[in-house]
RNA sequence: GGAGAGUUGCCGGAGUGGUCGAACGGGGCGGUCUCGAAAACCGUUGUACGCCUCGCGUACCCAGGGUUCGAAUCCCUGACUCUCCGCCA
Protein backbone atom coordinates (compact mmCIF):
# COMPACT_ATOMS: atom_id res chain seq x y z
CA UNK A 1 0.00 0.00 0.00
CA UNK A 2 1.25 3.47 -1.00
CA UNK A 3 1.10 5.91 2.09
CA UNK A 4 -1.68 7.88 1.61
CA UNK A 5 0.00 11.02 2.25
CA UNK A 6 2.40 10.26 -0.25
CA UNK A 7 -0.72 10.18 -2.97
CA UNK A 8 -1.76 13.62 -1.29
CA UNK A 9 1.65 14.86 -2.05
CA UNK A 10 2.96 13.68 -5.31
CA UNK A 11 -0.62 12.29 -7.47
CA UNK A 12 1.07 13.01 -10.90
CA UNK A 13 4.05 10.04 -9.78
CA UNK A 14 1.24 7.73 -8.67
CA UNK A 15 -1.34 8.10 -11.92
CA UNK A 16 2.23 7.64 -14.03
CA UNK A 17 2.61 4.47 -12.02
CA UNK A 18 -0.56 2.83 -12.74
CA UNK A 19 -0.05 3.55 -16.31
CA UNK A 20 3.69 1.91 -16.56
CA UNK A 21 2.35 -0.92 -14.82
CA UNK A 22 -1.05 -0.95 -16.49
CA UNK A 23 -3.39 -0.68 -13.76
CA UNK A 24 -6.87 0.61 -13.02
CA UNK A 25 -6.16 2.57 -10.17
CA UNK A 26 -8.41 5.84 -9.83
CA UNK A 27 -6.06 8.33 -8.07
CA UNK A 28 -8.13 11.22 -8.55
CA UNK A 29 -10.91 9.39 -6.58
CA UNK A 30 -8.83 8.66 -3.82
CA UNK A 31 -7.87 12.00 -2.93
CA UNK A 32 -11.48 13.22 -3.06
CA UNK A 33 -12.48 10.88 -1.40
CA UNK A 34 -9.67 11.69 1.10
CA UNK A 35 -10.74 14.89 1.34
CA UNK A 36 -14.34 14.34 2.40
CA UNK A 37 -12.81 12.01 4.90
CA UNK A 38 -10.49 14.11 6.63
CA UNK A 39 -13.79 17.03 6.55
CA UNK A 40 -15.92 14.53 8.60
CA UNK A 41 -13.25 13.10 10.69
CA UNK A 42 -12.54 16.41 12.26
CA UNK A 43 -16.44 17.72 12.47
CA UNK A 44 -16.95 13.70 13.93
CA UNK A 45 -13.57 14.38 16.97
CA UNK A 46 -15.54 18.21 17.77
CA UNK A 47 -18.64 17.04 18.14
CA UNK A 48 -17.56 14.14 20.00
CA UNK A 49 -15.55 16.45 22.20
CA UNK A 50 -18.08 18.23 23.28
CA UNK A 51 -20.49 15.46 23.86
CA UNK A 52 -17.32 13.63 26.47
CA UNK A 53 -17.30 16.87 27.75
CA UNK A 54 -20.60 17.76 28.85
CA UNK A 55 -21.14 14.04 29.59
CA UNK A 56 -18.80 14.35 32.18
CA UNK A 57 -19.99 17.26 33.67
CA UNK A 58 -23.50 14.96 34.53
CA UNK A 59 -22.29 13.01 37.86
CA UNK A 60 -21.30 16.28 39.44
CA UNK A 61 -24.81 18.04 38.55
CA UNK A 62 -26.10 14.80 39.83
CA UNK A 63 -24.02 15.20 43.19
CA UNK A 64 -24.84 18.90 43.51
CA UNK A 65 -28.85 18.22 43.26
CA UNK A 66 -29.50 19.44 39.51
CA UNK A 67 -32.62 18.40 37.52
CA UNK A 68 -30.29 16.64 34.47
CA UNK A 69 -33.16 15.83 32.48
CA UNK A 70 -33.30 18.63 30.01
CA UNK A 71 -29.31 18.01 29.33
CA UNK A 72 -30.12 14.12 29.61
CA UNK A 73 -32.30 14.42 26.40
CA UNK A 74 -30.02 16.92 24.52
CA UNK A 75 -27.38 14.57 24.74
CA UNK A 76 -29.75 12.17 23.23
CA UNK A 77 -30.05 13.79 19.83
CA UNK A 78 -26.27 14.56 19.92
CA UNK A 79 -25.65 10.49 20.36
CA UNK A 80 -27.80 10.29 17.61
CA UNK A 81 -26.04 12.74 15.54
CA UNK A 82 -22.76 10.70 16.29
CA UNK A 83 -23.98 7.61 15.68
CA UNK A 84 -25.05 8.47 11.92
CA UNK A 85 -21.33 10.59 11.63
CA UNK A 86 -20.17 7.16 12.65
CA UNK A 87 -21.66 4.92 9.92
CA UNK A 88 -21.07 7.37 7.28
CA UNK A 89 -17.26 7.66 8.55
CA UNK A 90 -16.68 4.32 8.66
CA UNK A 91 -18.19 3.69 5.08
CA UNK A 92 -15.93 6.45 3.83
CA UNK A 93 -13.03 4.64 5.33
CA UNK A 94 -13.43 1.42 3.97
CA UNK A 95 -14.36 2.90 0.44
CA UNK A 96 -10.95 4.41 0.95
CA UNK A 97 -9.68 2.26 1.78
CA UNK A 98 -10.42 -0.34 -0.68
CA UNK A 99 -9.64 1.63 -3.31
CA UNK A 100 -5.87 2.16 -1.59
CA UNK A 101 -5.84 -1.33 -1.71
CA UNK A 102 -6.04 -1.25 -5.64
CA UNK A 103 -3.40 1.39 -5.75
CA UNK A 104 0.14 -0.44 -7.14
CA UNK A 105 3.66 -0.03 -5.84
CA UNK A 106 5.91 2.67 -7.33
CA UNK A 107 8.22 1.69 -10.03
CA UNK A 108 11.86 2.34 -8.00
CA UNK A 109 14.29 4.77 -10.30
CA UNK A 110 16.46 3.08 -12.62
CA UNK A 111 13.92 0.52 -13.88
CA UNK A 112 13.25 0.60 -17.45
CA UNK A 113 9.93 1.88 -18.83
CA UNK A 114 7.50 -0.27 -21.12
CA UNK A 115 6.49 -3.79 -20.86
CA UNK A 116 7.97 -6.71 -21.48
CA UNK A 117 10.06 -6.36 -24.56
CA UNK A 118 11.99 -3.63 -22.82
CA UNK A 119 13.31 -6.00 -20.21
CA UNK A 120 17.41 -5.73 -19.89
CA UNK A 121 19.46 -8.70 -19.76
CA UNK A 122 22.38 -7.21 -17.41
CA UNK A 123 24.66 -10.67 -17.45
CA UNK A 124 24.72 -13.92 -17.90
CA UNK A 125 26.33 -16.67 -16.61
CA UNK A 126 28.27 -19.61 -18.60
CA UNK A 127 27.51 -20.26 -22.43
CA UNK A 128 24.09 -22.52 -23.40
CA UNK A 129 25.32 -26.55 -24.24
CA UNK A 130 27.04 -27.75 -27.10
CA UNK A 131 25.95 -31.39 -27.60
CA UNK A 132 27.49 -33.34 -30.55
CA UNK A 133 24.12 -35.10 -30.41
CA UNK A 134 20.27 -33.64 -30.94
CA UNK A 135 19.41 -33.12 -27.07
CA UNK A 136 16.24 -34.23 -26.20
CA UNK A 137 13.25 -32.23 -24.44
CA UNK A 138 12.09 -32.46 -20.94
CA UNK A 139 9.07 -34.91 -22.64
CA UNK A 140 11.17 -37.32 -24.33
CA UNK A 141 13.44 -37.36 -21.28
CA UNK A 142 10.70 -38.20 -19.24
CA UNK A 143 9.34 -40.89 -21.39
CA UNK A 144 12.70 -42.46 -21.97
CA UNK A 145 13.75 -42.51 -17.50
CA UNK A 146 10.06 -42.90 -16.66
CA UNK A 147 10.61 -38.94 -14.31
CA UNK A 148 6.91 -38.09 -14.68
CA UNK A 149 3.34 -39.19 -15.93
CA UNK A 150 1.43 -36.42 -16.67
CA UNK A 151 -1.78 -38.45 -18.67
CA UNK A 152 -2.34 -39.87 -15.10
CA UNK A 153 -2.09 -36.97 -13.72
CA UNK A 154 -4.69 -35.47 -15.36
CA UNK A 155 -7.07 -38.40 -14.52
CA UNK A 156 -6.60 -37.58 -11.10
CA UNK A 157 -6.82 -33.47 -11.06
CA UNK A 158 -7.34 -32.14 -14.63
CA UNK A 159 -4.48 -31.05 -17.19
CA UNK A 160 -1.95 -29.32 -15.70
CA UNK A 161 -0.96 -31.28 -12.72
CA UNK A 162 1.85 -33.44 -12.27
CA UNK A 163 2.74 -36.66 -10.87
CA UNK A 164 6.53 -37.89 -10.65
CA UNK A 165 7.26 -40.91 -10.64
CA UNK A 166 10.03 -43.18 -9.54
CA UNK A 167 13.59 -41.77 -10.25
CA UNK A 168 11.79 -38.48 -11.14
CA UNK A 169 9.79 -37.71 -7.61
CA UNK A 170 13.49 -38.66 -5.94
CA UNK A 171 15.05 -36.63 -7.92
CA UNK A 172 12.48 -33.43 -7.29
CA UNK A 173 13.04 -34.50 -3.80
CA UNK A 174 16.36 -34.02 -4.21
CA UNK A 175 16.31 -30.82 -5.26
CA UNK A 176 13.93 -29.36 -2.83
CA UNK A 177 16.32 -30.58 -0.14
CA UNK A 178 19.31 -29.33 -1.45
CA UNK A 179 17.65 -25.79 -2.42
CA UNK A 180 17.30 -25.70 1.31
CA UNK A 181 20.47 -27.04 2.49
CA UNK A 182 22.42 -24.61 0.53
CA UNK A 183 20.74 -21.52 1.52
CA UNK A 184 20.38 -22.45 5.38
CA UNK A 185 24.04 -23.60 5.17
CA UNK A 186 25.74 -21.26 2.95
CA UNK A 187 23.65 -18.12 2.83
CA UNK A 188 23.05 -18.21 6.37
CA UNK A 189 19.04 -18.17 6.13
CA UNK A 190 16.23 -19.70 8.68
CA UNK A 191 14.45 -22.16 7.77
CA UNK A 192 10.67 -21.77 8.02
CA UNK A 193 7.89 -23.85 7.35
CA UNK A 194 4.62 -22.38 7.09
CA UNK A 195 0.74 -23.04 6.43
CA UNK A 196 -0.15 -23.38 2.96
CA UNK A 197 -4.03 -22.22 3.31
CA UNK A 198 -4.53 -19.08 4.59
CA UNK A 199 -6.97 -16.04 5.24
CA UNK A 200 -7.88 -13.24 2.95
CA UNK A 201 -6.45 -10.93 5.61
CA UNK A 202 -3.12 -12.73 4.40
CA UNK A 203 -3.59 -12.62 0.84
CA UNK A 204 -4.31 -8.78 1.12
CA UNK A 205 -1.35 -8.25 3.65
CA UNK A 206 1.21 -9.27 0.11
CA UNK A 207 -0.34 -7.79 -2.40
CA UNK A 208 -2.21 -10.89 -4.21
CA UNK A 209 -5.88 -9.57 -2.80
CA UNK A 210 -7.89 -7.93 -4.08
CA UNK A 211 -6.37 -7.99 -7.89
CA UNK A 212 -5.55 -11.51 -8.24
CA UNK A 213 -8.57 -13.20 -6.67
CA UNK A 214 -9.77 -15.30 -9.73
CA UNK A 215 -5.72 -16.86 -10.13
CA UNK A 216 -5.84 -18.17 -6.70
CA UNK A 217 -7.65 -21.59 -5.33
CA UNK A 218 -10.37 -20.56 -2.81
CA UNK A 219 -11.97 -23.00 -0.30
CA UNK A 220 -15.17 -21.51 -0.08
CA UNK A 221 -16.56 -22.94 3.11
CA UNK A 222 -13.84 -21.27 4.98
CA UNK A 223 -12.85 -18.38 2.63
CA UNK A 224 -9.69 -19.72 2.86
CA UNK A 225 -7.03 -19.71 -0.39
CA UNK A 226 -4.17 -22.02 -0.79
CA UNK A 227 -0.82 -19.91 -1.35
CA UNK A 228 0.63 -19.17 -4.91
CA UNK A 229 3.90 -18.95 -3.44
CA UNK A 230 4.83 -19.31 0.22
CA UNK A 231 5.55 -15.51 0.14
CA UNK A 232 2.48 -14.99 1.22
CA UNK A 233 2.90 -17.01 4.69
CA UNK A 234 6.24 -15.90 5.48
CA UNK A 235 6.03 -12.39 4.51
CA UNK A 236 2.78 -12.39 7.09
CA UNK A 237 4.56 -13.85 9.86
CA UNK A 238 5.19 -11.11 11.28
CA UNK A 239 1.99 -8.99 10.00
CA UNK A 240 0.77 -6.39 12.53
CA UNK A 241 4.26 -6.46 14.82
CA UNK A 242 6.52 -3.45 15.75
CA UNK A 243 9.84 -5.72 15.78
CA UNK A 244 12.71 -4.57 18.24
CA UNK A 245 15.73 -2.85 16.67
CA UNK A 246 18.36 -5.68 17.24
CA UNK A 247 15.87 -8.63 15.14
CA UNK A 248 16.48 -6.99 11.86
CA UNK A 249 17.68 -7.73 9.42
CA UNK A 250 15.71 -11.65 9.30
CA UNK A 251 16.02 -13.70 6.33
CA UNK A 252 14.28 -17.31 5.56
CA UNK A 253 14.06 -19.89 3.84
CA UNK A 254 10.88 -21.73 2.94
CA UNK A 255 9.74 -24.62 0.95
CA UNK A 256 6.13 -24.79 -0.16
CA UNK A 257 3.76 -25.83 -2.87
CA UNK A 258 2.23 -23.23 -4.97
CA UNK A 259 -1.16 -23.15 -6.08
CA UNK A 260 -2.16 -21.05 -9.29
CA UNK A 261 -5.71 -21.49 -11.23
CA UNK A 262 -3.35 -19.70 -14.53
CA UNK A 263 -6.69 -18.31 -15.80
CA UNK A 264 -6.38 -17.24 -18.92
CA UNK A 265 -3.07 -18.65 -19.77
CA UNK A 266 -3.99 -22.02 -21.28
CA UNK A 267 -1.81 -23.16 -24.23
CA UNK A 268 0.76 -20.46 -23.01
CA UNK A 269 4.05 -21.99 -22.98
CA UNK A 270 2.43 -24.56 -21.20
CA UNK A 271 4.38 -28.05 -22.29
CA UNK A 272 5.19 -30.72 -20.12
CA UNK A 273 6.23 -29.73 -16.54
CA UNK A 274 6.62 -25.29 -17.80
CA UNK A 275 3.41 -23.92 -17.00
CA UNK A 276 1.45 -26.24 -13.78
CA UNK A 277 -1.47 -25.64 -11.70
CA UNK A 278 1.05 -26.81 -8.65
CA UNK A 279 4.49 -26.94 -7.84
CA UNK A 280 7.26 -26.63 -5.53
CA UNK A 281 9.14 -23.86 -4.63
CA UNK A 282 11.78 -23.29 -1.83
CA UNK A 283 11.29 -19.29 -1.27
CA UNK A 284 13.44 -16.73 0.14
CA UNK A 285 12.28 -13.66 2.59
CA UNK A 286 13.86 -10.97 3.71
CA UNK A 287 12.87 -8.48 6.34
CA UNK A 288 14.77 -5.49 6.38
CA UNK A 289 16.35 -1.70 7.39
CA UNK A 290 15.08 0.58 4.42
CA UNK A 291 18.07 2.06 3.18
CA UNK A 292 19.28 -1.52 2.96
CA UNK A 293 17.00 -3.00 0.81
CA UNK A 294 18.67 -2.67 -2.38
CA UNK A 295 21.93 -4.03 -1.60
CA UNK A 296 20.16 -6.87 -0.35
CA UNK A 297 18.36 -7.74 -3.72
CA UNK A 298 21.14 -8.34 -5.03
CA UNK A 299 22.56 -10.12 -2.68
CA UNK A 300 19.48 -12.83 -2.94
CA UNK A 301 20.03 -12.40 -6.87
CA UNK A 302 23.62 -13.92 -6.26
CA UNK A 303 21.89 -16.40 -3.53
CA UNK A 304 19.62 -17.55 -6.39
CA UNK A 305 22.72 -17.76 -8.98
CA UNK A 306 24.78 -19.72 -6.71
CA UNK A 307 22.16 -22.29 -6.88
CA UNK A 308 22.45 -22.92 -10.51
CA UNK A 309 25.90 -22.20 -10.72
CA UNK A 310 26.48 -25.14 -8.30
CA UNK A 311 24.09 -26.94 -10.85
CA UNK A 312 26.06 -26.21 -13.48
CA UNK A 313 23.54 -24.41 -15.38
CA UNK A 314 23.69 -21.64 -17.68
CA UNK A 315 21.49 -18.47 -17.38
CA UNK A 316 20.98 -15.05 -17.77
CA UNK A 317 20.15 -12.40 -15.53
CA UNK A 318 17.33 -9.86 -17.01
CA UNK A 319 15.71 -6.93 -15.25
CA UNK A 320 11.99 -6.36 -15.59
CA UNK A 321 10.63 -3.23 -17.08
CA UNK A 322 7.46 -1.44 -15.53
CA UNK A 323 5.08 -3.38 -17.85
CA UNK A 324 6.29 -6.53 -16.45
CA UNK A 325 6.54 -5.58 -13.22
CA UNK A 326 3.88 -7.34 -10.72
CA UNK A 327 1.33 -5.03 -8.51
CA UNK A 328 2.92 -5.00 -5.28
CA UNK A 329 7.16 -4.72 -6.56
CA UNK A 330 9.30 -1.13 -7.50
CA UNK A 331 11.90 -3.71 -8.78
CA UNK A 332 12.48 -7.68 -9.47
CA UNK A 333 15.24 -9.13 -11.38
CA UNK A 334 14.27 -12.08 -12.98
CA UNK A 335 16.76 -15.34 -13.64
CA UNK A 336 16.37 -17.16 -17.00
CA UNK A 337 17.77 -20.94 -16.76
CA UNK A 338 19.16 -22.53 -20.34
CA UNK A 339 17.07 -25.40 -21.82
CA UNK A 340 19.11 -26.50 -24.08
CA UNK A 341 16.34 -29.52 -25.26
CA UNK A 342 13.53 -27.13 -25.34
CA UNK A 343 16.16 -24.54 -27.09
CA UNK A 344 14.58 -22.27 -24.85
CA UNK A 345 15.28 -19.52 -21.74
CA UNK A 346 12.49 -20.70 -18.86
CA UNK A 347 12.01 -18.08 -16.10
CA UNK A 348 13.07 -20.18 -12.95
CA UNK A 349 13.55 -17.48 -10.38
CA UNK A 350 11.95 -13.84 -9.51
CA UNK A 351 13.58 -11.31 -6.70
CA UNK A 352 11.52 -8.32 -6.09
CA UNK A 353 11.89 -5.56 -3.45
CA UNK A 354 8.82 -4.54 -2.36
CA UNK A 355 9.80 -1.31 -0.24
CA UNK A 356 7.48 -0.75 2.59
CA UNK A 357 4.52 -1.43 -0.15
CA UNK A 358 4.20 -4.78 1.82
CA UNK A 359 4.68 -3.92 5.13
CA UNK A 360 1.86 -1.03 4.71
CA UNK A 361 -0.80 -3.47 3.83
CA UNK A 362 0.18 -6.31 6.15
CA UNK A 363 1.41 -3.82 9.09
CA UNK A 364 5.36 -4.64 9.63
CA UNK A 365 7.37 -2.26 11.38
CA UNK A 366 10.31 -1.76 13.26
CA UNK A 367 11.62 0.40 15.93
CA UNK A 368 14.85 2.05 14.35
CA UNK A 369 18.36 2.91 16.06
CA UNK A 370 16.45 6.11 17.39
CA UNK A 371 13.23 3.81 18.51
CA UNK A 372 11.35 5.40 16.33
CA UNK A 373 8.57 3.08 14.83
CA UNK A 374 9.09 2.86 11.08
CA UNK A 375 7.67 0.16 7.97
CA UNK A 376 10.42 -2.19 7.00
CA UNK A 377 10.95 -3.16 3.61
CA UNK A 378 10.11 -6.62 2.73
CA UNK A 379 12.09 -8.55 -0.24
CA UNK A 380 11.31 -12.05 -2.04
CA UNK A 381 12.69 -14.38 -4.34
CA UNK A 382 12.74 -18.14 -5.81
CA UNK A 383 15.25 -19.70 -5.10
CA UNK A 384 14.08 -22.04 -7.01
CA UNK A 385 10.73 -23.38 -8.20
CA UNK A 386 10.98 -26.80 -8.89
CA UNK A 387 9.67 -27.80 -12.06
CA UNK A 388 11.82 -25.41 -14.38
CA UNK A 389 14.90 -25.61 -12.56
CA UNK A 390 14.20 -29.77 -12.99
CA UNK A 391 13.44 -29.14 -16.75
CA UNK A 392 17.17 -27.34 -17.67
CA UNK A 393 18.48 -29.55 -15.51
CA UNK A 394 18.01 -32.98 -17.07
CA UNK A 395 18.22 -31.19 -20.80
CA UNK A 396 21.57 -30.02 -20.06
CA UNK A 397 22.59 -33.36 -18.24
CA UNK A 398 21.39 -35.75 -20.50
CA UNK A 399 23.53 -38.15 -22.46
CA UNK A 400 23.63 -39.11 -25.61
CA UNK A 401 21.67 -42.53 -24.77
CA UNK A 402 19.01 -40.33 -22.85
CA UNK A 403 20.45 -41.33 -19.68
CA UNK A 404 21.03 -38.36 -16.94
CA UNK A 405 24.09 -37.60 -15.31
CA UNK A 406 23.25 -36.22 -11.72
CA UNK A 407 25.39 -32.85 -11.09
CA UNK A 408 27.91 -33.49 -8.20
CA UNK A 409 26.04 -31.56 -5.07
CA UNK A 410 22.90 -33.83 -5.53
CA UNK A 411 24.80 -36.85 -5.74
CA UNK A 412 24.48 -37.01 -1.56
CA UNK A 413 20.85 -36.55 -1.99
CA UNK A 414 20.32 -39.62 -4.65
CA UNK A 415 22.76 -42.47 -3.08
CA UNK A 416 25.67 -41.19 -4.62
CA UNK A 417 25.10 -42.09 -7.75
CA UNK A 418 26.65 -40.76 -10.79
CA UNK A 419 23.93 -41.63 -13.49
CA UNK A 420 20.08 -40.99 -12.16
C1' G B 1 -17.54 -32.02 17.61
C1' G B 2 -19.07 -31.11 23.28
C1' A B 3 -18.08 -28.42 28.10
C1' G B 4 -15.52 -24.71 30.75
C1' A B 5 -11.83 -20.61 31.53
C1' G B 6 -9.48 -16.62 29.40
C1' U B 7 -7.80 -12.38 25.81
C1' U B 8 -5.90 -5.12 29.19
C1' G B 9 0.20 -1.11 27.67
C1' C B 10 7.29 -3.93 26.37
C1' C B 11 6.11 -8.01 30.37
C1' G B 12 3.24 -9.45 34.84
C1' G B 13 -1.25 -7.82 36.60
C1' A B 14 -5.50 -4.40 38.77
C1' G B 15 -9.78 -2.31 37.10
C1' U B 16 -17.58 -4.73 36.57
C1' G B 17 -20.86 1.96 34.20
C1' G B 18 -18.47 8.43 34.83
C1' U B 19 -12.60 12.78 35.45
C1' C B 20 -9.23 5.42 32.83
C1' G B 21 -4.87 5.72 27.74
C1' A B 22 -5.68 2.95 32.14
C1' A B 23 -3.52 1.59 39.47
C1' C B 24 0.60 -1.32 41.14
C1' G B 25 5.05 -4.23 40.15
C1' G B 26 8.92 -5.57 36.66
C1' G B 27 11.74 -4.18 32.35
C1' G B 28 13.69 -0.11 29.15
C1' C B 29 15.48 4.96 28.85
C1' G B 30 17.34 9.67 31.28
C1' G B 31 19.26 11.76 35.80
C1' U B 32 21.33 12.08 41.08
C1' C B 33 25.20 9.47 43.77
C1' U B 34 30.22 6.92 42.24
C1' C B 35 36.89 6.67 39.86
C1' G B 36 33.46 3.15 37.53
C1' A B 37 29.61 -0.30 38.51
C1' A B 38 25.77 -2.26 41.74
C1' A B 39 22.12 -0.63 45.15
C1' A B 40 19.04 3.38 46.41
C1' C B 41 16.35 7.62 44.98
C1' C B 42 13.98 11.02 41.21
C1' G B 43 11.94 11.44 36.44
C1' U B 44 10.33 9.23 31.98
C1' U B 45 8.42 5.27 28.91
C1' G B 46 2.06 2.99 23.47
C1' U B 47 0.18 3.48 18.30
C1' A B 48 -2.49 6.13 14.62
C1' C B 49 -5.24 10.09 12.53
C1' G B 50 -6.70 15.18 12.37
C1' C B 51 -6.39 20.49 13.41
C1' C B 52 -6.14 27.03 14.30
C1' U B 53 0.81 21.99 14.89
C1' C B 54 6.01 25.07 21.45
C1' G B 55 -0.04 22.97 21.68
C1' C B 56 -4.92 20.76 21.27
C1' G B 57 -8.59 17.11 19.78
C1' U B 58 -10.15 12.13 18.39
C1' A B 59 -9.66 6.77 18.02
C1' C B 60 -7.68 2.22 19.94
C1' C B 61 -8.07 -2.13 26.76
C1' C B 62 -8.93 -9.36 20.82
C1' A B 63 -12.62 -8.01 16.43
C1' G B 64 -17.55 -6.42 14.99
C1' G B 65 -22.37 -4.97 16.55
C1' G B 66 -25.87 -3.38 20.68
C1' U B 67 -27.58 -0.86 25.42
C1' U B 68 -26.56 4.13 27.74
C1' C B 69 -26.22 11.18 28.42
C1' G B 70 -21.60 8.27 29.28
C1' A B 71 -18.57 1.53 28.13
C1' A B 72 -12.02 -1.42 29.31
C1' U B 73 -16.34 -2.26 32.56
C1' C B 74 -23.18 -4.50 30.77
C1' C B 75 -25.50 -7.54 26.36
C1' C B 76 -24.93 -10.26 21.47
C1' U B 77 -21.88 -12.44 17.55
C1' G B 78 -17.15 -13.97 15.91
C1' A B 79 -11.71 -14.98 16.19
C1' C B 80 -7.83 -16.79 19.01
C1' U B 81 -5.48 -19.16 23.52
C1' C B 82 -5.73 -22.70 27.56
C1' U B 83 -8.06 -27.07 30.25
C1' C B 84 -11.17 -31.44 30.09
C1' C B 85 -14.11 -35.06 27.07
C1' G B 86 -14.91 -37.26 22.18
C1' C B 87 -12.72 -38.23 17.40
C1' C B 88 -8.40 -38.65 14.53
C1' A B 89 -3.12 -38.48 10.71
Amino acid sequence: MIDLKYIRNYPELLKAAVINKNEKADIDQILELDEIKRKRQFEFDNLRSEQKRISSEIPELKKAGADTTAIMAEMKSTAAAIKDMTIELSKITSDLENLLLTVPNLPAAGVPLGGEENNQQIRAWGEPKKFDFRPLDQVELAEINQLFDLKRAAKMSGSGFITYTGKGAALERALINFFLDFHTGRHGYEELSAPFIVNRQTMTGTGQLPKLENDMYHIDQDDMFLIPTSEVSVTNFYAGEILPYSLLPRKFVSYSPCFRREAGSYGKDNKGLQRVHQFNKVEMVRFVQPETSFDVLEEMVHDAEDILQALGLHYRVVILATGDLSFASAKTIDLEVWAPGSDKYLEVSSVSNFLDFQARRANIRFRDADGKVKHLHTLNGSGLATPRSFIALIETWQNEDGSITIPEVLRPYLGNREIL
